[in-house]
DNA sequence: CTAGTTTTCGAAAACGTTTACGCTATTTAT
DNA sequence: ATAAATAGCGTAAACGTTTTCGAAAACTAG
């Protein structure tokens, strides 16, 4: 197939390739009648611009990286993820750009920020990786406009869902209906979890509840089997919890398992609540009670903030956007009051 | 950031552009000492090639486009989708691709064959959309490589979940387990559905089993509530089914939230089974007996066969890859011999 | 030692854009 | 009226590659 270039629209209009680019551009030293006259021809030969030759003469891909890679590489079939990114995506696109991934183990074996040279991204996102990998700091330190997602660095601009507020509006919802003694199976150490743990702490201590050490158990995220046993051993203790909190809802849907398996129902016999707010979270049953995340707002605001980054270069205002979750409230927590 | 050049190798190793270039493309008219001089400079340098200026130059962008549209907008959150496309990814990207997504609401409307052309992509899988759209029928019977994926047309390549092995499987296996009464709640009228639905029929019509037409009933994908809808309806059936198929796992989970509610128990009282092998139909309980598409395979060949077809364009074979599903025995069928 | 062959390299054009600059023709100011 | 400003368009260089072609140097054969 041929692809019509300035050129083909030149000698049809006959005047100069600089003309026509102009013209398409929109610059005001071409007359209004060529102009028009320029860019209906265009419109009718069907003229898309070249983006190669474009990004090559203006270093300006309208292309923007996106970079994860979880522990459990998951890629794309992260849930979390992919919802911001699906988010993230449909924001992007609506302003011209596409987005490359960059996570890539291509084989000319390149790191994430020469991926990025490589492809001339004009930005890039970064979510859920592990924040240390040399290879993200590169990254990180390079001066390339970057929008992180869930992880604070200096001078970078930071999108984060607020798990300080979720945790904090979860422990209160909890406590509001009679709870006491609340176990919490946290997730792998990250800012994320640190944040949550921090923050379910704080929230009962003004509560005057005191948590015992068994009643907390660094776990993993999305490990419904490992959430199972832990569960187990919780189930097991002399003075067992009233409310259990899961790091996800995956390891809580491990959890209902374990309660059920144990003869014992929910919320009749024992409380739970995940924390995400999936899809899947509201169609199981008992429907979860459980922190939504809002990532379409996520991936949304990295987006924009990004897109200004990128279009206005001077801009050093460095950002943090704190996301607010909320509550879903589910059948899955008693009022024991 | 300062991108290093081939101009900036060849002022080091005091060659001519041209020689660099055809060394690091390991030509076979330059000597072999220089060769390895100029390959370790550019190491040392850290250059890459500035894809751009490649792609300008030789019309091969090693970008491969992906359109996925579903009748929902779910994009990278359906889960199907998202499984085979990141087995589509890494396996394009063991060979150097990248890929772009071409569903674009690009604020400059751009067909999707446009899009094709504007970011100049090497090829393009289709997958999941709607078949019939003119902007896809105008994307099938243009030049560009094309492979689709659960979706046959005339002249291109297609890969193809098993549908009607897979249903054969689920049938053969619910008969042996001694059900004779099988309802079938299906998902939308595509192609997927009439081949899982042909299949269905003509499994038990060998068995010599009728199928009562108010036992098959045509609903939606991933549409758990009106699966719960549907169910309560077999359920009140005078002759009621023993067993339940459902179109997918999420759907089947809506099934099983109608039966509990419904008093009844799986599978003591009746039997169900899934459709996917999604990660969660594997974590809830009972543990549901679904196909397992196998999406990983689906995607590597799928991205095996347009890679194939990219770069050797003479190629003008036709192929169907049918890609078998795999039956996972859960706890929701009962042995009711 | 010459003639022919092969090896190794460079000059230059090309891919499709954008843009700085210059030129002409038209308008405005004087 | 002329001089100065401006509007409208074209020339040409540049972005970083790849590739054709030709030239020079090295080698081979006789």
């Amino acid at each position: 197939m041929y692809m019509v270039s300035l050129k083909d629209i030149a000698s049809r209009c006959k005047v100069s390739v600089a003309t026509v680019s102009k013209a398409l551009n929109d610059h005001n030293d071409v007359g209004a009648a060529t102009k028009e006259m320029i860019r209906s021809t265009a419109r009718e030969m069907g003229y898309f611009p070249n983006s190669s030759a474009r990004a090559l003469k203006t270093n300006r891909t309208y292309n923007i990286g996106v970079l994860f890679v979880d522990e459990a590489q998951s890629g794309l079939t992260h849930d979390y993820f992919a919802h911001v990114l699906d988010s993230f995506k449909k924001t992007v696109e609506a302003s011209g750009y596409d987005i490359t991934f960059i996570n890539s183990t291509h084989n000319k074996h390149m790191s994430y920020l020469e991926h990025s040279h490589y492809r001339g991204v004009d930005g890039v996102v970064i979510a859920c990786v592990d924040f240390y990998d040399p290879q993200v700091m590169e990254l990180i330190h390079s001066d390339l406009p970057v929008v992180t997602i869930d992880h604070v660095f200096d001078y970078r601009i930071a999108v984060l869902s607020d798990n300080i507020q979720g945790m904090h509006d979860l422990v209160e919802y909890v406590y509001s209906k009679g709870h006491r003694k609340i176990a919490y199976i946290a997730g792998d150490d990250t800012s994320v979890t640190k944040n949550r743990l921090g923050s379910f702490y704080r929230s009962l201590e003004k509560k005057g509840v005191e948590v015992p050490d068994e009643y907390v158990i660094q776990a993993s995220y999305r490990h419904p089997d490992m959430a199972y046993e832990h569960t187990q051993e919780l189930l097991k203790l002399p003075d067992r919890p009233t409310c259990i909190l899961y790091s996800d809802d995956y390891s809580a849907i491990g959890g209902i398992n374990a309660i059920n398996d144990a003869g014992l129902s929910i919320p009749g016999d024992i409380s739970i609540a995940g924390y995400d707010g999936s899809y899947i979270s509201q169609i199981i049953s008992p429907k979860l009670t459980t922190i939504k995340q809002d990532t379409q707002q996520i991936g949304k605001v990295a987006a924009e903030k990004l897109i200004h980054l990128i279009e206005n270069p001077k801009t050093t205002l460095i950002q943090r956007m704190l996301i607010n979750g909320s509550l879903i409230e589910g059948d899955s927590v008693a009022d024991i009051n």
